[in-house]
DNA sequence: ATCAAATAGTATAAAAACAGTACTCTTTAT
DNA sequence: ATAAAGAGTACTGTTTTTATACTATTTGAT
């Protein structure tokens, strides 16, 4: 089954969260409780997703987490992405070398690309605000 | 990293393998000879494909496959889903129920339909033919 | 009828990836 | 200064994946 981590799971229900919330500004162990998720778990997340700027982090003491962009402006690749890596369908991508012992005389090298385009524009076109609707 | 298994890579391989053969009936052994993969590998791909009419088997001495499909009918959709299982992002799609232990109170149920459904029709439009142009 | 070639099905052991957690470091409001 | 809160990293147990092996079944050839 092609499927995406539990974290990026997490990762949804957390923004989701924040959608639900009348602050704007909300810590890691407010967003556990919110979303009843283990709190180290949350706070992993969150990390994660503010190292790509889809949360905005303030830190220091009072500090916590903000979604500054409308949820309709993020879409599940970049979540995905920020969460699980580069979203690509076999490990033999593009340029990649050394990772293949068939490298050599491989029949379909580099042929996955068709897939992974496909696959990153169908996750580009559905965004956080269509899983809440 | 959104990914497919080593197995799907491995049958694309093959499924363009017998391509480029003149014989249309083909042995696991001289599949692997061809494609230079192990042969218990193929052997397993092979199986599975047989099992979703993929590929045709014939048992017996003097057996083996053969691919009575054009390969522009052959959709990347349906290689995945019978090496990988069915092509769903997340363990908790539609109404499977019992698998995890936030489905009381979770906030994005079953909100991942969108992106199974975005997911299943990049793949479905993605031939073996387009693999080996 | 028997044998050998070939696929079908199932099981298993090793390797890799993942999930979850913990710990330390840095920043900042009070 | 202190305490709250995020950043970064590392570790461990579990789960998945991968590759292989083994047995059973089918079928053509002699």
């Amino acid at each position: 089954m092609i499927k995406v981590s539990r974290l990026a799971d997490y990762a949804v229900v957390v923004l989701v969260a924040f959608t639900r919330s009348d602050d704007a500004l909300l810590s890691a162990a407010a967003l556990a409780d919110k979303t009843k998720l283990p709190e180290p778990t949350v706070a992993k997340v969150l990390k994660l997703l503010a190292k790509d700027n889809i949360v905005k982090s303030i830190r220091g003491a009072g500090g916590g987490y903000s979604l500054d962009k409308p949820i309709g402006n993020i879409s599940i690749a970049e979540i995905v992405k920020a969460v699980d890596g580069p979203i690509a369908v076999t490990s033999c991508v593009d340029g990649a070398t050394g990772s293949c012992d068939y490298e050599g005389c491989c029949a379909v090298k580099g042929r996955w690309n068709p897939v992974n385009v496909a696959l990153h524009s169908a996750l580009e076109n559905v965004t956080l605000a269509d899983m809440t609707s």
